[in-house]
RNA sequence: GCCCGGGUGGCGGAAUGGUAGACGCAGGGGACUUAAAAUCCCCUUUCCGCAAGGAAGUGUGGGUUCGAGUCCCGCCCCGGGCACCA
């Protein structure tokens, strides 16, 4: 188990970041603990394929592959030897008479194809068969690399590339070769991943080749790349290319991924395996020695065993005890409490002991989006009805950080909620945008670094509605920004000058047709651009408009100004229902349409259309909306600013309808 | 190493294959003012040129196209995810 010594709590996979707590960043050990887990590894297939049916960020999706980490390939047997009839012979063909312990060792590969060059097979060094396998003679060595290996960290173990290992004294046969291979340990080989054994082709792994170089273990070359034959050394390293199979018998000359599928074919006919898809993904471990959490309603009875709390008595609720704080013991702090400790079984009613462990804070947050819209009810978690209305969330933003955290363990309970009948759907979230990050002085905002912003003291200088828009302006809203003091300004600004131009307006002014264009393109702009999550374009049009709005300190229509308000309101709040009441309005400006655009205003009858020639731009000329080619080849020549470039007969013209003439001459 | 993003002025950033640099910051000049602040107007990619004008230009090298920041191929750099995962 991963153990945080500073929270002092056990933690899942997913809240260990480079093996440092994902809530304090102390490095986490490891500890034999018993822990409850939840099976989301059986769910891994479908959480992955599920992600191609979900409109997500890309980065969030990608995360959440890279998590579940499926891979295809194939479990391999490989029969031991019996160690008594053949320990310390030198590898030979034993094809015929082959003499097996009954045992097997399976191992996990993507490289079927390369099973000709497995010459030697590594078990983890916490393998079950380790002992069976360790020969008198290498008991010594062997006992004492595990002890080694066990009080290592996972963490160094897994970054120090330094190979090391040591042999079992056993043998197994290459289930290809018929060859005897010898069966070593070493810490490279992790046992929570796959079977926990692999066979190793030092040929063509980078890793086996630096293990197989060290212990002087052969290698022998199994597949071919371009320009290489089977008797093509392979140097000082593997070659981990495509290719074709050579020095395979009856797979020669087929290629990588043919010869996948074909060997593993071959393999299954032989009962010496069979194609499968291994996921990284592991068990969800939702155990925690703390007080505050809900406590795991399971109890322990000398006679029944382990026992669930019967629907009836849930909650199990935590007991009022002042000595919350966890300690080093790796037991929860519950259990301190006698009292509540020892419980009868809900089964045979003899005294029993409860578990003292909470639940994980993440495990309330997989499914808080199901309570809400019920909370209303208190008989029940969510209400069937309600939930079918409001449900699944139809857009969800929040932090990339979240990626295999709350976002896959949402998911995850959502499945199983919707295989228990619960829901009518097994997604949560339909659309998931992740925002950016804000940056500072260079680097992510961070406590560490010392670049955070504390937002009073801008709301307190500048306005809470001034930083939020600012917040929103600075940068694409998806990939974040840089966060700097002097770019508040310019929003500001924007809103003192809507706050002038309300103040200002002139009621009995009719609007003028050239700034009403503009609204109305200005609204079509806001109105796309929000629900793209464009913040930034769509201030820059209301902005842009504001120029127009504002040119030469004009003072504006009523008509002009007061759907500006409307368009401003989802960005500053605050100052736009102040505005909305200053029109004379006595409903709130959110209970306001949001504006229509006109699109005939949109268009206007003569349109500057840009003159390429040869694909340079020259100039642009004023031409009608619905100019021909001609029309507009002619207005181009008599341009002489422009026409001076058109020399002799055009070899071609094209015409982008009001948009671009590009003469080829 | 593998997989995602991304690389555009002094800066943050805009650009359905069609005027690169919208909008904002910073900078310069001007109007108003006794003055300052605020406000308003103009300029501000680089190089050549007094100017008119011209040339170059979106990390880099090629390619497709009448036309490429945008599409395709190779390379470099930055950010993020995964990583002795067989």
């Amino acid at each position: 188990m991963n153990w945080c010594p500073s929270c002092k709590t056990v933690l899942a996979n997913e809240q260990v970041e480079g093996g440092a707590c994902e809530r304090c960043g102390t490095m986490v050990e490891q500890r034999f603990l018993e822990q409850w887990f939840f099976n989301i590894s059986k769910y891994a297939p479908r959480l992955l394929e599920n992600l191609n049916t979900l409109d997500w960020s890309a980065t969030t999706k990608q995360a959440q592959r890279n998590w579940i980490g499926r891979s295809d390939g194939a479990r391999l047997r490989f029969p031991v030897l019996d160690p008594l009839a053949d320990a310390g012979s030198s590898a030979v063909s034993v094809t015929t008479e082959v003499r097996t312990g009954g045992t097997n060792i399976e191992v996990f590969t993507t490289r079927p194809d390369t099973i000709f060059g497995a010459t030697y097979l590594v078990l983890a060094p916490e393998h079950p068969l380790v002992d069976a396998l360790t020969t008198p003679m290498q008991d010594g060595v062997v006992r004492e690399y595990r002890a080694r290996a066990s009080k290592q960290d996972l963490v160094s173990r897994k970054t120090s590339k330094e190979k090391t290992g040591e042999f079992t004294g056993s043998y197994a046969v290459n289930p290809a070769t018929g060859e005897m291979i010898p069966i070593w340990i070493a810490d490279y080989v992790l046992m929570e991943y796959g079977t926990g054994a692999i066979m190793a082709v030092p040929g063509h792994d980078e890793r086996d080749f630096e293990f197989a170089t060290k212990f002087e273990l052969p290698i022998v070359r199994v597949v071919a790349g371009e320009g290489q034959t089977a008797k093509t050394p392979l140097g000082d390293e593997a070659y981990v290319g495509d290719g074709v199979l050579v020095n395979s018998e009856q797979f020669d000359g087929l290629s990588v991924d043919d010869a996948k599928v074909k060997v593993t074919a071959w393999l299954t006919s032989r009962h010496a395996g069979e194609a499968v898809t291994n996921y990284r993904l592991h068990d969800w471990c939702i155990s925690r020695q703390r007080y505050w959490g809900p406590p795991i309603p399971i109890v322990y009875c000398d006679s029944c065993g382990t026992v669930p709390v019967p629907e009836s008595q849930l909650p199990v609720l935590l007991p009022n005890i002042p000595d919350f704080k966890p300690d080093d013991s790796g037991v929860s702090p519950l259990a301190r409490h006698e009292e509540w400790y020892h419980t009868p079984c809900p089964r045979c009613g003899k005294q029993a002991r409860r578990e003292t462990d909470v639940s994980d804070t993440f495990l309330d947050s997989a499914w808080y989006f199901l309570r809400y819209p019920s909370v209303g009810r208190d008989d029940i978690a969510f209400d069937a009805a309600t939930t079918k209305k409001w449900l699944p969330v139809t857009t969800y933003i929040g932090g990339n950080e979240h990626a295999v955290l709350h976002l896959l363990y949402s998911r995850f309970i959502t499945m199983v909620l919707h295989d228990a009948g619960l829901l009518g759907f097994e997604e949560p979230f339909t659309k998931f945008r992740a925002h950016g990050l804000i940056i500072r002085e260079g680097a992510k905002m961070s406590k560490s670094k010392g670049n955070v912003v504390n937002p009073d003291e801008y709301i307190d200088k500048w306005g809470a509605d001034s930083f939020r828009t600012y917040l929103m302006f600075l940068g694409p809203f998806e990939e974040g920004g840089d966060f700097r003091d002097s770019g508040i300004s310019g929003v500001k600004r924007f809103l003192d000058r809507l706050w002038i131009a309300v103040r200002d307006r002139d009621e009995s002014a009719a609007p003028d047709a050239e700034v009403m264009r503009k609204l109305h393109a200005t609204i079509k702009k806001v109105g796309e651009d929000v629900p793209a999550l464009s913040y930034n374009t769509a201030i820059a049009a209301m902005m842009e408009y504001m120029n127009v709005l504002r040119k030469g300190e004009r003072t504006p229509a009523r008509g002009e100004v007061e759907p500006l308000v409307q368009l401003v309101a989802p960005f500053a709040p605050h100052i736009a229902e102040e505005l909305w009441t200053m029109l004379g309005h006595a409903t709130s400006v959110f209970d306001s349409r949001w504006p229509t655009f006109d699109a005939s205003l949109l268009a206007s009858d003569e349109i500057e259309l840009v003159v390429q020639v040869g694909g340079k731009t020259r100039g642009k000329v004023l031409v009608p909306k619905d100019v021909t080619q001609d029309a507009a080849l002619a207005a181009a020549k008599a341009d002489p600013a422009i026409g001076k470039f058109i020399i002799g007969e055009p070899k071609k013209v094209i015409l982008v309808p009001g948009r671009l003439l590009n003469v080829v001459v």
